[in-house]
DNA sequence: TGCAAATGTGTGGCATACTGCACTTTTGCA
DNA sequence: TGCAAAAGTGCAGTATGCCACACATTTGCA
């Protein structure tokens, strides 16, 4: 799953519109739309401030699965 | 431990300086020291570039303890 | 302890993330 | 089915991530 698709399922299991979402984070709506989309390559404190609002972290871990 | 920690450790344990990190991902130098400073603002794909070489993965999980 | 390797820093240019605004398209409910 | 809410798009300006180059500082080993 990716992480636009986490980000876009979580917002919804909140109830949240991404205009709220934006309000919320202070993230703009342009912005959150493009990487909801899976367009755009958004910056680490982009990400931070929505994982903040959703409920979210953002974790590097250790591959476990079969590389590639 | 934020994700700069995580991946020097990583680099490190791999037996890696930056310039090899640097040299095997395409991240240049300079971007890849920022990082490990906790300074600057990487974007995703510049994560998803070492994260690649070092064996991690960038995951956006439920955040489980207290908030904040 | 001296020295080379490794790491950190100043500067400047280019690419692009982020933003606001206006508009179009899609969605889903009365 | 009509319509308002929600989501997607084109465009243009500003901020800043990414990069190369040159140099300073720190590290750790012979």
């Amino acid at each position: 799953m990716d992480l636009d698709d986490v980000i876009r399922e979580r917002r919804k299991l909140l109830g949240l519109t991404q205009e709220d979402l934006s309000d919320m984070t202070g993230v703009s709506l342009r912005t959150l739309k493009e990487i909801e989309m899976g367009r755009g390559n958004p910056t680490l404190r982009t990400l931070e401030k929505l994982a903040l609002v959703l409920g979210l972290e953002i974790q590097l871990t250790v591959r476990k699965t079969a590389e590639q």
